[in-house]
DNA sequence: CAAAATTAAATTGTGTACAATTCAATTTTT
DNA sequence: AAAAATTGAATTGTACACAATTTAATTTTG
């Protein structure tokens, strides 16, 4: 059987989506011995800057603002609270909600974390510019994306 | 207690890795739709790419490919092959090794996906020279990123 | 050549992601 | 106000990711 070759748009090299997919899942890996003294995943980092921004959101809001849905969220959140850096607590005006506070020991890790940023520009070798390009390019992207679900 | 505020370099939205996290999964997500027909996720979707470029490699092959390690690629492809897309199989050379083929079906797959390339195109509305441009950024960081491990 | 070291997959265990469902609380309708 | 619809979390189930360990096969060394 002749085997055709690959079309040029079926390479895996020529994939936006696969060097998107690989340069997170590396960036991801570079945070990691950063976080681990911290005692934090990315993701549960990504909660807590959320956090340090702006305390006391519910699981919805904190989903919002992440892109990440409850399935995700719950079990992070309460990963986070046997480390004693959130509180999960029902609203009293309404119970359906829940909301994530720091704790005192949540918020001090503020602190910890504060030199990651930059440890993690250096390793990345861009420029300030560079950097904030290629970060808005990709929110432009993301946004895009997010604008046409899959015209249903 | 005086609640200082946040950092500038700890603003989510600052964050280029962030942008890259969300823009990962946003572009994870038009691929679903996309795949579901093919009975294919977006990872074992990837697999299949490179056995489409080159067929009958190794697991130790294709994880260096796509920067997978053995925990993830087993189960995928022990999935691929539940789906009969491939076949697994001990190299008679060396017994460590297990080479992965496609099927007929495997590669019958891949005229229905031939489309998939475009349509994502499409949906992320941005022009063949700015894919390639983003594309060629995003390869660089994460090459840079993998030379520069953790200076151990 | 036999013991030690190395290698390739598989396995184990933890932690996301996300669709789909469930459950309880609140709103909206009638 | 009671029934129906909606909403916010939690739960369930499937599928990655990845560190660490295990197992078996092959190389390297003494």
């Amino acid at each position: 059987m002749k085997r055709e070759a690959t079309p040029q748009q079926l390479l895996l090299d020529q994939q936006l989506c696969f060097a998107l997919y690989a340069a997170s899942r590396s960036v991801t890996g570079l945070y990691r011995p950063l976080l681990e003294p911290l005692g934090l995943t990315y993701p549960q980092y990504l909660v807590m800057l959320v956090l340090w921004e702006q305390d006391g959101l519910t699981v919805r809001e904190l989903g919002q603002r992440l892109q990440l849905d409850s399935g995700t969220l719950t079990p992070l959140l309460k990963r986070l609270q046997s480390a004693g850096l959130v509180s999960r607590q029902r609203r009293q005006q309404d119970e359906r909600e829940v909301d994530i506070r720091l704790t005192d020991a949540g918020l001090a890790l503020r602190e910890k974390a504060s030199g990651i940023p930059e440890c993690l520009a250096q390793c990345m070798q861009l420029s300030i510019d560079q950097m904030q390009t290629l970060r808005d390019e990709l929110k432009r992207l993301t946004r895009q994306i997010q604008l046409s679900p899959s015209e249903d």
